[in-house]
DNA sequence: TTACAATGTGGTACCGGTTACACATGAAAT
DNA sequence: ATTTCATGTGTAACCGGTACCACATTGTAA
């Protein structure tokens, strides 16, 4: 691998006219330019980011920390941030939290030590700790969904308590006459805005109950148990908003288990948005979030924050769009 | 950030002394051990891996290639490959490359310019050049699936042929006596190896014809347009095997909308034992692939070879497993 | 007693860039 | 004629580690 002295030695310039040339700053001559450009050339000499990273430059690398990249909202995302990463020409590391503080800090450790630019929390457990950590690292970060308990920081997220008012809406205006709620792990901020979006919504008719909202895990499973529950509780339920998609593909399943018909005596609806919705059977109504809008934002916003062209930290919330689909069609 | 020679002059020793005992290389006191170990403590020392990788050593880093990680096959083969990963204190940076030769080579020699350790190709672009850019650059690498053309690398695929013999068996034994195949882009090579697992086969039957055989894109939207034509060719098939799951959700789709019955009718089978593949209505029978599995061993494979204690590069052929479900359970 | 190995430690060049500073040149301004 | 400034380039310290080599000291085999 050719050095930038070796480029300088066949240019017969110095290293120093190299750095500037390589990185338009100060001046270089026209001629020398040239001489520069075909010794790099002859020479395929590619600059080493290490070497530039450990001078106290930006390594062009920046991590994405998300829960697990095999639940199928992330992969969407992390596509977006890369995307969007590489078209600045930086790099992405990808990190498997599982949601554990543990694994959480050790990445960022590790991180620190590979001098990497900035970090993309797409994880619901970024605790106090985690922040003055990296407020002591100095390491640019954004958050998504949730913001930091004090610390200052962008976040983006999309207008989950709207969602849950369009959800219910739509599903009103479906005709259903007693819809159910099936909430996620009420730690995470999104899960508890729908949650209150549902519950604003339903609030003044005579049908609703505080029973009619039952907590799930987020997961396949969560949404079969919490289903199953929402009917033993309430049989003559005839709407199901759940608190996400892979819940509402639950209560698809166990619905078809007990052997109710959806759309025909209950329809669902979920909310995400995520790719699996769609080959269901029936299809699945849902609020979706612009899940790649939202990471291709959060990833230029990092890498704005990292080249120091933004200014103060903000809250960038976007909206979320209904998708009607089979699951609230009644035919009635 | 503390340095190398903060801790030395805390513990009162040189930095080669503080290098030594980080790297357990060469003899270092008991005593000073301990001073160094207070001394990165009462500092907070934490080496700094870009310096360690300019100075010719590991950055701990590797890159995993793939076509794009929102493909329902690569987020589950992903997280393994970062699981082993970090677990031996690598990271792993993620590339999309569409399968587009360019993005690829672009990547390389990104990677090649942050001294990454090695790479790991789950895409199926890997052309002649890359092999030989990456051979010049001395980068260890190991792919998935697909053996580069002429070069010699260690492989981790599983064993497609018999995966399709597999199907074909399941399908027969579970009553069927016309079986259709809907087969990938035969430019890569597992889609290839199904179709002749399915054609070796049939070939002896007398209802098998050539044009049982239709060609998807390994998409869903491929695998509809697939299974309509196989129908409007065929209309008395009665099973169905789709060279992947994205495909045989496609036929799904294709069946329910033209009112035919799945399993009642045609029964379906798929390949590579994706999770959505449980989500489906009726539930996906799969020729299941161990992605986990492979991701763990390929991400193993690399770090061995990095690490240098490795020997020959070798092929490894995993097993694949029948997951039979509804879609092929014919009640008769 | 001498020779030699094992143990323990320090000095410092080097990895491949960046950048502050010094220094030159020529043109324009005073 | 002198000052000033824009342009152009080189020298060398530095980033934070690694590792080669030199140099002690001590124990032990010849």
């Amino acid at each position: 691998m050719a050095t930038i002295r070796d480029v300088a030695k066949l240019a017969g310039v110095s290293v120093a006219t190299i750095s500037r040339y390589l990185n338009k700053s100060g001046y270089v001559n026209a001629d020398t330019e040239l001489n520069i450009k075909h010794a790099i050339e002859k020479l395929n000499y590619l600059p080493s980011v290490v070497a530039r990273g450990l001078a106290g430059k930006s390594t062009k690398t920046f991590a994405l920390i998300l829960p697990d990249i095999s639940n199928p909202f992330f992969p969407e995302l992390a596509r977006a941030v890369e995307d969007v990463a590489s078209t600045y020409g930086f790099t992405v590391i990808l990190c498997n939290s599982d949601g554990q503080i543990g694994k959480e800090k050790n990445y960022i450790d590790i991180l620190k030590s590979k001098n990497i630019d900035g970090i993309i929390f797409a994880s619901n457990t970024l605790g106090q700790e985690d922040v003055d950590k990296l407020a002591s690292f100095n390491i640019p970060f954004v958050c998504l969904d949730r913001a930091p308990t004090d610390k200052s920081c962008s976040v983006v997220r999309s207008n989950n308590r709207e969602g849950g008012r369009l959800a219910v809406k739509h599903l009103l205006e479906s005709g259903s006459k007693k819809i159910g709620h099936i909430y996620g792990p009420q730690d995470l901020i999104p899960a508890k805005e729908r949650l209150i979006g549902y519950e604003e919504s339903v609030r003044g008719f005579d049908w609703f109950s505080p029973s009619l909202m039952v907590q799930g895990d987020f997961g396949i499973s969560g949404g079969i148990k919490a289903t199953e529950e929402l009917i033993r509780r309430h049989p003559d339920i005839d709407a199901i908003f759940a608190g996400n998609d892979l819940m509402a593909v639950g209560a698809l399943k166990a619905l078809h288990r007990m052997g109710i018909q959806v759309p025909g005596q209950v329809v669902v609806c979920g909310f995400d948005g995520i790719n699996m919705t769609e080959i269901t059977e029936p299809e699945l109504t849902t609020i979706a979030q612009p899940i790649y809008d939202m990471g291709a934002l959060v990833s230029r916003i990092l890498i704005k924050k990292i080249e120091g062209t933004i200014e103060a930290d903000q809250i960038y919330e976007l909206d979320v769009t209904l998708i009607p689909r089979e699951s609230t069609k009644r035919s009635g």
